[in-house]
Order: C-alpha cells, then sequence, then structure tokens
DNA sequence: GTCGCCTAATGAATGTAGTTCATTTTACTT
DNA sequence: AAGTAAAATGAACTACATTCATTAGGCGAC
C-alpha cells in the first residue's frame, strides 16, 4: 500500500530512490487491472506511488512512454509455449487465442501498441522471433512468416474490439424494420455477448488458418 | 469559408439557426480530411463553423456524439456495390478492401466504431443489410451470417492499423540479434509501408475467404 | 573536506480540451 | 400579447499532460 503515507515528504531528492522505470510500469499496470485504463492518469500513477506527478517525468519522458512499457510487459502474459511443442498452424491458433484474451482487457492500448515499433520491446521481439521459427520451420518463406504474422495478429486486434462490445451492439432498435436479414441473423447468436463474440473469433481465426494451410501445401507443391 | 467573419455576433439567437446536426457533420469531416483527425477539438470545429464551442452543445450532446455521425457518414463510403453483381465471397472481398481503404485513413475512430451500437447509425445497418442479404442467400444460415460479417470486419480494423503503421515498425533495431529468423523475415518485405501492408492484407483476407468458401461447401455438404 | 554537478524529489504554473451554466435574444405557440 | 422553447454568447470549471523553478541528498574531483 505505497499511496498511505503519512507526513508529506518534504522537497529535494530523497535518500532512497522512491521511483524507478519498473516500480512506475508494474504500477500503471496495477492499476489498470484493478481500476480500468481510463483510470491511468499520470496524476492517479503519481499518487499511487506516493509521488507527486511531476516526479514521474525524472524516469519517463513521457505518458507515452509508460504505455511502451505497459504494453512490452503485458505482451510476456501471452502465451507462445504451443511453438515448443505442437505443429505451427495449432501453435499459431493457440497463441492467437492467448493473444485476444490478453488484448481483450486492453483495447485502448490497442492504437498504441499497433503501431509501436518493436525495438522499444524487446519482450515483443522475442515473441515475434518464437513464432517467426515455427513459420520458417513449416516451410513458409521471406516475407511471408511476416505477413501471416501481421494477418494473425490484424485479425486479433479487431477481434479484441468484438470481444469486449456491448452485448447489443448489433441491436438495430427502432431500425430493425430497414434490416430484416441481417436483424434475424442477429437473434440467432448467443444471448451473452461474450459467447457471441467467441463464436465469431472461433469462424474468423479457423477459416484464416485453414485458408493458410492451404496456402502452404499448395507453394509447397511447386518448388 | 464560414471560418471568415467580419462582426462578432452578438448575443442570442440569430434570425436564422446557424448550425444543424447536419452542418456540424460535414464540416467535422472536412477537418479531419483537410487536418486530420487530431486536429478535430470542439474549438476547431465551433471556429471553423463560425461560432462558439459551446453552441455546439446545443445540438449535440458531447463529442462522441459528433463522432458517432461521422462514423455513420463515413461508412457510406464503403463500396457495397459488388454485393449486386458478385457472387458472396468475391463481393466480401471488395467490401473488405473498400472497408479497410476508408479506415485506414481514421485509425482513431476504430475504438468508437468497433464497440458502436448500429441502432444510432442507419446507414451502417443498410451496409449489414446488403452484406447478410448476400450471405444469406449464398447458403449461410443463423448466427454465421454474423459470424462472418464480424470475421472479415475484425480483420478490416486490425489492418486498418497496420496500413497506417510506420514502414520501420519491425526493425529490431539494437535487438536484431534477438531475433534473427524474425529480423530476416522482415527484410524481405517491400521496402514501402503501403506495399508490405498491402501484401499482408493480401494474404490474410485470401486466406480467411478460402477458409469460408470451404466451410460453406463443407455444410452444404451434409444437410 | 568542500566545491560543484547530477539526480530526484516538490509544488506551482501552463496549455489544451471537453463541458456546463447563466444570460441574452429571437422565434414559435396559445 | 404573453409565455415558452430554441439557439446563440462568454465566462467558468474540470481533468489531464506537461514544464519549470526550486530544494536537497549523493558523489567524484580537486
Amino acid at each position: 500500500m505505497p499511496s498511505a503515507r503519512t507526513a508529506p515528504r518534504r522537497r529535494g531528492r530523497p535518500s532512497e530512490p522512491i521511483l524507478s522505470t519498473e516500480r512506475i510500469t508494474e504500477t500503471a499496470i496495477g492499476i489498470i487491472s484493478s481500476r480500468g485504463f481510463s483510470d491511468l492518469t499520470m496524476t492517479a500513477l503519481a499518487r499511487e506511488l506516493g509521488v507527486s506527478a511531476s516526479a514521474l517525468y525524472n524516469h519517463m519522458p513521457s505518458k507515452r512512454e509508460v504505455l511502451i512499457r505497459v504494453q512490452d510487459r503485458i505482451n510476456q502474459e501471452i502465451d507462445c509455449s504451443a511453438f515448443a511443442r505442437l505443429p505451427w498452424d495449432q501453435a499459431l491458433e493457440h497463441w492467437a487465442r492467448s493473444y485476444r484474451d490478453c488484448y481483450a482487457e486492453l483495447t485502448a492500448l490497442i492504437p498504441v501498441v499497433a503501431v509501436l515499433s518493436v525495438a522499444d520491446s524487446p519482450h515483443t521481439l522475442r515473441m515475434y522471433e518464437t513464432v517467426a521459427r515455427s513459420l520458417s520451420a513449416a516451410g513458409w518463406e521471406g516475407a511471408e512468416v511476416v505477413e501471416v504474422i501481421v494477418a494473425v495478429e490484424s485479425l486479433v486486434f479487431g477481434a479484441a474490439y468484438d470481444a469486449t462490445a456491448p452485448a447489443d451492439i448489433f441491436d438495430a432498435g427502432e431500425h430493425a424494420a430497414l434490416a430484416p436479414t441481417f436483424t434475424a441473423a442477429v437473434a440467432a447468436r448467443p444471448a451473452e455477448a461474450g459467447a457471441a463474440a467467441d463464436a465469431a473469433f472461433d469462424v474468423a481465426l479457423s477459416a484464416m488458418l485453414d485458408g493458410l494451410r492451404a496456402r502452404l501445401t499448395a507453394t509447397r507443391g511447386r518448388p
């Protein structure tokens, strides 16, 4: 409980440093987990750390930098273990599901991470290397390796949004008469939002993997 | 040029209304197109309309509402014409490409639209109905219709981010030694960011469509 | 040893954005 | 003609990220 302090610290450098990039990053993740992404403000982060907001800027140049650190840490949670024990396609499926689950809780990070250079994120880079090795060993060649990764990742980010959408997102409301076919199809979905999103992700992911498998065997057929 | 006014308007209701939801929406789109999404502030919008910022709140309850209107208008730009003249899978491909192109320019809108109820967006709803009819006619049944739409849409949103990512997003920089396989694959990509993203989207979309085609014929094989 | 620099904190201030509110003026309704 | 609703203004409020001047401890060089 670092937020509970009795006497306000006096000015000047403390004997023992209070902050570090690691502590800031972990506290940021803690706030996101317990209170949600929108509560992650520099002020809230500072309060949680028992420090003034401006002190953060001695360790992080900007909030964006905090988010970059958070992202790299979060990506460690993505389960890449399947690549060590399963063929590329099954491993890719495990990876994609774990990836989506991670970011379904963190959709607010997607606009940041989707356009973030991997150069600043060593753990993320390690993850890509694991995937790339599996694909390469399976016969994917050259740029295709990256294209397959990007393909799955694109689906994952989009599906993460869908996973957090409210249950009634496709209810036409008063305009239902405008879209009878669509409305009927929506009515056939599971009532629970999570189940509906899961079903759609299943369809999407298995279709994409089927297509990728077909492409790989077609390519290997004519070397 | 509504932004150029000589005398500041005096207080009170004007004889002729200056604002309307339509005018606000169109001006918002104009700002996004000419100056970019980040320049779309309520203040900038008001200035462009020759009005004070608070006046906007007589017509829109929040900025979010402005974005919802913008989104519904933007979705009219998505090309759905292929559904009238091509089989479901080819039409879906045309639609997905047009959809991605639209949102590649507007990634900042994705977090809003991806979780937005269609009830407030009649044009979006009409688009879904067009797609749903084509899928339904092709033999997709019940909830599958929505699942296919969500599958393609998820890919589209993710790919839109990828399309706007900087060219060096996958450059490992000083950590290249950590990821030799991945780095080699990245080096084989087209140098130009747009071309690389297009190639990845091609792989993703054609894989997904191949998989969906296979699923449909498999289902129809055993009724 | 003490001088000076770097580091790491505080607290005040700044800038931007979205939003609210009291007020004013006009149009519309009865 | 009176009363109500609509549509503008301008000032104020809030939240947030960020900057700046200031203060104080740690530490290496003379």
